[in-house]
DNA sequence: CCGAGCAAAAAGTCAGACTTATATGTCACA
DNA sequence: TGTGACATATAAGTCTGACTTTTTGCTCGG
């Protein structure tokens, strides 16, 4: 579930970042390579070609003479699915989840407005299927299965739009879907109001009815706003 | 203005970054890292930095025993700026340019409508500051000079929606901006309806009218949209 | 025909030497 | 006292070569 591979280089990676993202080495901050390869216990090239990495997402820069220099948060390239989880693991999570749930409220209507007009027949098969399940498993504390059914159901609608910068963002939203389950506090069902926007959000596709699908999304989306406490625009 | 420090590892990789995303090498093509290295006349140290970067934006798989696999383009981290900076440099820079067209249409409306909650006193000054600025060159072939307060501009609005993944698209509608004015048709001055909704919009967010921000910026896009023959929602 | 095991191939890791850029301190000169 | 040229130390950048580890795919025996 969590990421990358299991060399070397992956570990201490998947240490480094988090600590960064979490703001434990604050922005201006000077690190460097010799004495993390030692603190790792890796040797120079390992530690060279995570700094490398680290300053491929703008969470860094290395400069001779100084040495590596953490960035201020606003430089990080926060769409990296990986700096997303390390964000959504650390301590500023629920900031992040706000953040998240906004774009998604911007993105998702239009993602589903697009998908009336694009999806194939195959992709409205198998929205009708998840939302199916999502009634299925939105009574008796099933809610691992709903979460499942909800993920595949966005997934879907994203891919669906035809836009690929719309749907490089079907893990995100899993991700914020999941956070909110695991997380935050959801030990009751669904909101079953929710889980009819989503039955008829899929007829809607179906039905290249753009228009009934982007509002019914945006109502989807409002509710995942309000959860937050975030008033809606 | 195009990219990376000056070091071998930056050379190469504005060499082979761009032959991977162009489609040079297609998605399951192995690439050998000795053979690169040979290529390239850097050492393997070098080249290795390379490809892990290569690796963190999802460009390639590197598997031992197998060599570096390039990855089909679903995988790539589609939102990595310089991932961005390369295909729109690239052959199919036409669907990557309605691609970001499509996402600014979900995105700034929304943004610009938090604007109109969050900005500070200085950002609406700097709002109308580029709203002059876009006013006083929309006139006489003074292309760049508008361009210059076009990306400003909507840079502020990006910026002032106080939610930072929206404020880290800054860039990307920057370099969609730039596109437009100088790869396709734009000999002519700018459409004075599109100054004028520039100027309102200014004056809706100093006023702090959310709703007609919004409306106004969804209007802006749109007409991007159509400038490109995308039909609206 | 099939499974066990062997060999080769390529990435992964390491250690050490050398190069280059550059921040900073020093000193002479104005 | 201030300023500019120069020297120096420092940390990243680069190269090389040897060694390890994983994995593919082939061979060989059942």
């Amino acid at each position: 579930m969590s990421t990358t591979g299991r060399g070397l280089h992956g570990r201490v990676l998947d240490t480094l970042g988090p600590e960064i993202t979490a703001g434990d080495h604050p922005p201006g901050s000077v690190l460097r390579t010799d004495e993390l390869a030692q603190r790792f216990d890796v040797s120079r090239s390992v530690m060279r070609e995570v700094v490398r990495v680290l300053e491929s997402m703008h969470l860094v820069e290395s400069r001779r003479r100084v040495g590596v220099t953490v960035l201020p948060a606003h430089e990080w390239n926060v769409y990296d699915p990986q700096v997303i989880r390390w964000r959504l693991a650390g301590a500023d999570r629920p900031r992040q989840l706000r953040s998240l749930t906004v774009l998604r409220s911007a993105i998702e209507p239009v993602a589903a407005g697009l998908a009336a007009r694009n999806a194939t027949a195959e992709q409205c098969a198998e929205l009708t299927e998840c939302a199916l399940g999502m009634v299925a498993h939105s009574r008796g504390h099933q809610l691992e299965g709903y979460l499942f059914h909800d993920m595949a159901f966005h997934r879907v609608v994203l891919a669906a739009s035809g836009n690929e910068m719309f749907a490089r963002l079907g893990d995100v939203v899993a991700e914020v879907l999941a956070g909110r389950t695991h997380h935050d506090v959801m030990f009751e069902d669904p909101d079953p109001a929710a889980v009819t926007l989503h039955v008829q959000l899929a007829e809607a596709v179906r039905a290249r009815d753009a228009a009934r699908a982007e509002r019914l999304t945006r109502e989807i989306t409002e509710g995942a706003l309000q959860e937050l406490d975030i008033l809606a625009p």
